[in-house]
DNA sequence: ACGCATGTGCTCAATTGTGCTCGTTTCCGA
DNA sequence: TCGGAAACGAGCACAATTGAGCACATGCGT
């Protein structure tokens, strides 16, 4: 990988992401953070984009909503953290489902543009694929729900019986070892379950603070769960729950540098 | 092998890669690296590739879609006086199904936040959409289009298959008095006329630059539309052409406000 | 045979990219 | 407002890469 090979990957990135830190591209690209700094710095004075402590934004003003705004910095590293060792679990050729929200809406915006099918009911994650070269996009459609941006309901799953995808990345907001899976929306949470059904794997993807959390309708039980990807590591029983019920579980490690 | 020969076949390379390094081409050529550095020098002085330390990345075109950007402002007036007189045709309580394209898009920023069911299968119109309170809106899904936004295919039609709407309103890039209504796509030509099958309505809006025009592919014959809202008045011998079809022509008043 | 252009390989000092250290600046939570 | 942690930039060291120069081989026309 060549410096001008990574300063166009750095700006592939911050067109889909708000921002980049250094020391998450200096962990991506397997390099130092004086690198990265370097290469920041470059990139700035051509004015491709804007330096900032930790890393940089792109250049463009931006008067974006700030509501939603507001949600993606909710927990961004973690979420991040989370995306990040999500898209490890994709392979070229994959055909993968994902599921509304913030999580997953950061997992699209690192996707590498390779060969692959994404499948979504988020208006925001087929926005943000829309400039992909390679990726093949196929969105469901179904009503759409204003404060989620998903598009849900009977169409929605109409489509879904027609499917079959490799792995579906699910997002939820609440995590509970016996009370299952849960989302506070009971359509949402329908589509979900459609959404499970045309999944081969289903990988569940939720911060630390969804963990014993509980949401008003119930998506699944736990063990219907294939994968759990989430940010910090849960107590030994908890895991040994997790595991005896079929759940393997993934702790994304924060960028290298701890804290 | 010719260093001409080996040239191309380095471009070759570096169009299907992101990038060569010297010392991988040295050894696929069986040559020093010398060679492959006054290969690539010469190649970067004609400007057909990039050189970097170590190798050599592609040029850059930076082809970044102007287009979508530029077909908003094209013609702006007229498609925002064609999209005005069509809201006129909308009333409370109606279910309208909306073509993606510019007109359409501009008819989306001006529809009153009335109770109304909207149906699109237009990216861009639904996160127009997206903010609106009372409006209920129907996302039809399908395989992402990059250069129209729009969500076309057999997943498309599926959905459309069991809809019913009041009123359709239709773009597209050829009006045709005897060759009928056209577009581009064969692919987005499919799905338009299996929105109108989904239609007791159908509305045309098109301004006046694309009359008497062809493109490649037919949606329908001038005889199966029902309205047809354009920006320009049409000569008389036209208008009764398309009387005598059934269709009824709405010519839009351009606003006021001239520059 | 001769002169010359061209293509190639080799050597070596100079350049570039990178990582590391360290003192300074900036940020964020108490 | 303050203190500690994170991020920063300048400077240095080191290795890989580079370009210039030279040598050698080949091909071509005279």
């Amino acid at each position: 990988m060549f410096a001008d090979e990574r300063r166009k990957k750095i700006l592939e990135r911050l067109a889909h992401a708000q921002s980049v830190t250094v020391s998450a591209l200096a962990a991506e690209f397997g390099l130092s953070e004086s690198t990265i700094r370097r290469d920041l710095q470059e990139l700035d004075e051509l004015g491709l984009l804007k330096r900032t402590h930790g890393g940089a934004v792109p250049i463009e003003v931006a008067s974006f909503e700030p509501t939603l705004q507001e949600k993606h910095t909710q927990r961004a590293k973690e979420k991040s953290a989370i995306a990040k060792a999500a898209v490890e679990w994709i392979q070229p050729g994959d055909t993968i489902l994902l599921d509304s929200g913030t999580t997953t809406l950061q997992l699209a915006r690192l996707l590498p543009d390779m060969e692959l099918t994404v499948v979504t009911n988020s208006l925001m994650i087929a926005e943000e694929l829309a400039s992909y070269e390679r990726i093949h996009r196929l969105i469901l459609g179904g009503e759409l729900r204003t404060t989620t941006g998903a598009m849900v309901g009977p169409f929605t799953e109409l489509v879904l019986s027609r499917l079959h995808v490799d792995k579906f990345f699910l997002g939820a907001n609440g995590v509970h070892l016996t009370f299952g899976v849960t989302t506070p929306n009971a359509i949402e949470a329908a589509t979900k379950r459609a959404m499970m059904r045309a999944a081969r794997e289903v990988i569940l993807v939720a911060d630390h603070s969804k963990l014993q959390q509980r949401s008003l309708v119930k998506i699944c039980d736990i063990d219907e769960i294939h994968t759990f990807i989430t940010d910090a590591p849960l107590a030994t029983d908890e895991v040994e729950v997790l595991n005896r019920n079929g759940v393997k579980v993934v702790v994304a490690e924060e960028t290298q540098q701890k804290e």
